[in-house]
DNA sequence: CGCAGGGTTGATAGCCTTCAAGGTCTGTGG
DNA sequence: CCACAGACCTTGAAGGCTATCAACCCTGCG
């Protein structure tokens, strides 16, 4: 289903990735064993069942990552933006496949050079360790959503964490890179009910849809839509 | 809703805990800084939002945590066994409240003393880690669950998880603690959808129903169920 | 200009929930 | 020992939410 993997390895870069700041960060311990690779969209950045040889740190562009069941269907666990790890799975096999929303840059690490370092600096354990714990509480926040939530307060909740994620604060155009494909399998819902829940949206008036993203028109109505629809 | 905590700390107690076999392990290191308490059923064992003074480890007894949201819809998000730990959410607060399903022995520790002893002991920073990234992989594997499978294929896949985790190979009774309130809360059911589908599997020869659990008559009946009830 | 793929909208069906009622078990008190 | 209360479990009927199926639109591209 999805093309082969194009890796672009450049040479060593300097130790600070680009479009991060240079405050000082444990996951910098990493920085001299890094390579920067290029992934075009759609591609895969690794395979459900793919050995953990490498993590990687996203710095621009979105990922996807994604769960396949044996008949086709389909769960997208999360969406990464520039600053977010990938594949810190345990030791073995990732339990995902990766795959490029958009075009892609990432910095690449040797997962062993990541485990090696870890054991001699305490900081980037500690750092690592904080990580899995914070992407843990992300899941039992989306456990919540699957489980428990209605379409309209899937939808509105998740361009409510696409507004926090992409960083853009308010009101504003909402950068919604994914397709609606993508957004459903997220949610746990289909294509035809994500359309029209935004339509709805829509038609209230709380948001706008552009090519690429969401306008938010009404914050306050979508955080109700998101926590609270029955009633 | 729920009553207040009961704990009965005991006297400090040899380095290794009870029902655990003296196998090496990097989790030993805590033994001595541990406290056995006992919480009785449907007690709190911390609170949603409480600081995150101590983490736990499972003696006997099962233990659910639950996230609520405002207006009473819960997600029980894992239900946890003898061997497992608890509490080991990132710095700050635990995001979910844990709760005994059962009468329930802990072996108890400070939080601030398990973070110093993984900063001096790699062997324990290793461990705390991968356990989280086992329960990240634990909570992608609930995703899909909770977003793309049918009530039949939760149940059944629930039935077969407890057959796992309490630790009973094949044919056999399967203990099953839990409330179906409980399990359904952890499947993104109703109460009323769980006991149809129980008895549906039980009509069907899958499985017979016991007070305290479940006995599976036909094994590859319940796994054609978990994973492929379409068609 | 025509094609392909994603997006949108409509009609219908079905799964699961909701609402309701009765059953079963357990612990408690007379 | 027995009766009873309460919680949990089970089953039934009806309805709603979301999926499914189908058609059309729109956009980008060769």
């Amino acid at each position: 289903m999805h093309a082969s993997l194009t890796l672009q390895p450049t040479r060593a870069i300097p130790t600070v990735a680009p479009h991060q700041p240079a405050t000082p960060d444990a996951l910098d311990l990493l920085e001299q064993f890094g390579t920067t690779v290029a992934v075009q969209r759609d591609h895969e950045i690794h395979g459900q069942g793919d050995t953990t040889e490498y993590c990687w740190r996203i710095l621009s562009g979105c990922v996807r990552t994604v769960k396949l069941m044996e008949d086709g269907r389909r769960q997208v666990a999360e969406f990464l933006f520039p600053g977010d790890l990938l594949g810190l799975d345990d030791l073995g096999t990732h339990d995902f496949a990766a795959e490029a929303v958009t075009d892609v840059t990432l910095r690449r690490y040797p997962r062993r050079m990541v485990e090696s370092l870890a054991d001699s600096h305490t900081a980037l354990a500690r750092r690592l360790r904080a990580m899995a714990l914070s992407n843990l509480r992300n899941a039992h926040d989306r456990m919540v959503m699957l489980g428990r939530k209605t379409a309209v307060e899937k939808v509105a909740s998740f361009v409510l964490e696409m507004q926090r994620r992409a960083a853009t604060p308010g009101r504003g155009v909402v950068d919604v890179p994914m397709s609606r494909t993508d957004v459903a399998d997220h949610l746990g819902l289909t294509v035809e009910t994500v359309c029209r829940i935004l339509a709805h949206l829509k038609r209230e008036g709380t948001v706008k849809l552009h090519r690429t993203g969401v306008e938010v028109m009404d914050p306050g109505a979508l955080r109700a839509a998101a926590c609270d629809a029955r009633h």
